[in-house]
DNA sequence: TAGCCTTTGAAGGAG
DNA sequence: CTCCTTCAAAGGCTA
């Protein structure tokens, strides 16, 4: 199992833990892939436990179980030499999330964007994907040379099987977008937007960024209806609020993002007037819902009985009531779940399976097929999630979260699963 | 309707 | 330091 070198140092550690996953035994695997990907294929089929699936999806899914033989590589290849260009280039002036336009949340991991696990020091298309998709303000330079200015509409982001898509942007990893494609889905992409954008530092003219002009942060009046879509992103991943606004806004602990100058920059200046609307349930203005932030009280009772008194007042309360108050924050994603959130429809579309148990192992093996560079990505990306994570909660511990599911009865596993049951695709 | 299942990884506590 | 436990996502299934 590869271990990261302690939560706190969320430096250089997964490169460790990388190579110690690797060389303990996915070596083996890597070298026999091929074999053991045809003989996993024939295990696979044979032992469908969905025998629905089995007259859809082989041939599909053969082609997908071998990572580097699929039929993307290629335009991935190319696309990331695309990007590495755009890359190069805006490195020179200073790295990637230096935009000087979006000071603030995003940019609390600039200072680790470069990749330790990919050779050319930049941020894979797919995490700049996956970043573009999750902190759509960020000026992330892949989306640049993957996004097609003249075309800014997000098809690809519309729908949730990547069907209507425009095969020139289709990204290697598109299912990352169209998978959590309701964040943006009330999006009308802003093509009427201004093309030219002022630097705030310099008040240099400069050509917008295609993210900068991205669907997700229309900046007409027009082409929003309201505050959802521009923070659609915030407050949902893949149709659920996977982080959503507590109902009394951010609780106590958690101010960071209000208290970072730059963040409340960031909201007042880019996102007022329109932008900022006056919350509805008491968020406070300057807080940033983060997505890892989720209420069920929300749903419950949208009214004032949920405002959190600590969020208005300083007045003590009760630390009971505040326990109750308590918006549960996520644990950040690791790698293998931002895997899984992007890869898991597309194994349904294939597999036309159904339960996440089965599909989890399906995930699972994939996850172990994948090359080193290609999970160094998810977890340089979980890297990023846990830095941004830890910003944004500074007090917040995985302990928090203890006991807030009921209990697992399962302590030990049978051992005696037949590998026969294993759910093959 | 709450919890299980299933996967990997992160984190924290216990010894 | 190692081991163990819990939780993160997801959605069908089950009691």
């Amino acid at each position: 199992m590869p271990q990261l070198n302690g939560g706190g140092g969320d430096d250089l550690g997964a490169n460790d833990e990388l190579i110690s996953f690797k060389d303990e035994g996915e070596q083996e695997e890597k070298i026999s892939e091929n074999v053991s990907a045809e003989r996993d294929l024939d295990d696979v089929k044979s032992s469908l436990v969905n025998e629905s699936e089995n007259n859809s999806s082989s041939s599909d899914s053969e082609a997908e179980r071998r990572p580097r033989t699929r039929p993307e590589s290629e335009s991935y290849e190319k696309t990331r030499e695309y990007f590495s260009e755009a890359l190069r280039r805006q490195q020179q002036d200073g790295g990637f999330f230096k935009s000087p336009h979006y000071p603030g949340y995003p940019f609390l991991m600039i200072p680790d964007l470069t990749n330790p696990y990919l050779s050319n020091g930049s941020l894979s298309p797919s995490a700049r994907t996956y970043l573009q998709m999750k902190w759509p303000l960020l000026d992330v330079p892949g989306s640049a040379g993957l996004k097609d200015s003249r075309s800014p509409t997000p098809g690809h982001l519309s729908n949730k099987v990547p069907v209507v898509q425009h095969a020139h942007h289709v990204h290697p990893l598109t299912p990352l977008i169209t998978y959590s494609n309701e964040h943006f889905s009330p999006g009308t992409p802003p093509a009427h937007l201004s093309p030219e954008i002022l630097d705030p530092k310099t008040g240099i003219p400069r050509t917008p960024h295609p993210s900068e002009l991205s669907p997700y942060y229309p900046l007409s009046p027009g082409a929003v209806g309201s505050i959802a879509h521009p923070l659609g992103w915030f407050m949902q991943q893949q149709g659920q609020p996977m982080y959503s606004i507590p109902p009394g806004g951010f609780r106590h602990p958690y101010p960071a993002l209000a208290m970072n100058a730059s963040m409340s920059s960031l909201v007042s200046s880019r996102f007022s007037p329109h932008m900022v609307t006056p919350p509805p349930h008491g968020l406070h203005q300057t807080g940033i819902p983060h997505p890892a932030i989720v209420s069920p009280a929300i749903k419950q009772e949208p009214n004032s009985d949920n405002i959190s008194p600590s969020m208005h007042a300083k007045s003590p309360v009760p630390a009971k009531k505040e326990e109750e108050k308590k918006p549960h924050i996520k644990k950040p994603l690791n790698a293998f779940m931002l895997y899984m959130k992007e890869m898991r429809a597309k194994v349904v579309a294939e597999c036309t399976l159904k339960e996440s148990a089965a599909i989890n192992q399906i995930l699972g093996r994939r996850w172990h097929s994948l090359s080193r560079e290609e999970q160094a990505k998810y977890y340089e990306l979980a890297r990023k999630e846990r830095q941004l994570h830890s910003q944004l909660y500074p007090g917040w511990s995985a302990r928090d979260n203890y006991g807030k599911r009921k209990k697992r009865k399962r302590e030990n596993k049978p051992d005696s699963k037949p590998e026969a049951f294993e759910v093959q695709c």
